[in-house]
DNA sequence: TCATATTTAGGAATGATTCCTATTTTTATT
DNA sequence: AATAAAAATAGGAATCATTCCTAAATATGA
């Protein structure tokens, strides 16, 4: 992700930045690099969709926020805590679960050998609340 | 993923459709349309790529094939046995895990009353051969 | 202050995928 | 076999999320 012919030390923030990083930290909805612009236009009408995108991949190459693929395009979570997503194939919503799976993953890493730097489990179905219905 | 104004019923295949199945169910790559296109073009030098997409789509829409989204890009696999997927960040390879973990899927079923219909478990890591350099 | 480093806005380019359509192939019917 | 209707294809254009480019703006620090 990180292109530039320097080194980024993600220290200061410029206002874009922040506020992008505030914009996803303050949703629980995993929104995409357009609605993020969307939000951020309201307080800095000239930022760029471009300043979007750069930052939000610099915001996860740092750990600040999480990039989850989902259908091919790109979801942010400003919550770093490890959880799994269960996608609504009705309402179309993706929502959160936190049910820790640990001990699935270090058995696949004793019975692999594998080292696993990170993990994610995406679920289809149909929500309670759509199952109701 | 079917856009058409007609019928589809996957009963009678194309010698494309074969050649594009068989080819998925050919390798444990996890290849992209493109790789397929390469392939099914050394039979049927004529193939399009669009029909390489749309066949692919139809049989992953059909159950023949699984769909799998790594990075932004479609995968196709040819087992449609429930595995998961270890990817290597070093030597960039998708490795199949087959370690069971329906107790997990069945766990979140029965806390969240959501319905599963199907889940992945993408894992990122080093790779055991990687590891041992 | 002056030079250097970093970031931005804006827009062009990219690339995977989907869409469009005329033509070809298959299937069903007489 | 001839005809008509249905399904699939080749080829290329369009889409769209994302990345890349660059000149201008902003920040940093000696
Ligand atoms: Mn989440
Ligand atoms: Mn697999
Ligand atoms: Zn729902
Ligand atoms: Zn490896």
């Amino acid at each position: 992700m990180n292109n530039f012919g320097y080194v980024l030390d993600m220290k200061n923030y410029s206002i874009q930045r922040e506020s992008i990083l505030k914009t996803v930290q303050g949703t629980h909805s995993h929104p995409t690099a357009e609605w993020v612009f969307s939000k951020v236009k309201k307080t800095l009408p000239n930022v760029s969709l471009g300043t979007v995108y750069r930052n939000l991949g610099l915001l996860a190459d740092n750990g600040k926020i999480q990039a989850i693929h989902f259908d091919g395009v790109i979801h942010y979570d400003g919550t770093m805590e490890n959880h799994q997503h269960f996608y609504c194939i009705e309402c179309k919503t993706i929502i959160d679960i936190h049910i820790p799976n640990k001990s699935f993953v270090s058995e696949v890493e004793q019975k692999t050998n594998h080292i696993i730097a990170n993990s994610h489990v995406h679920m289809n179905g149909i929500c309670k609340s759509c199952k109701s219905k």
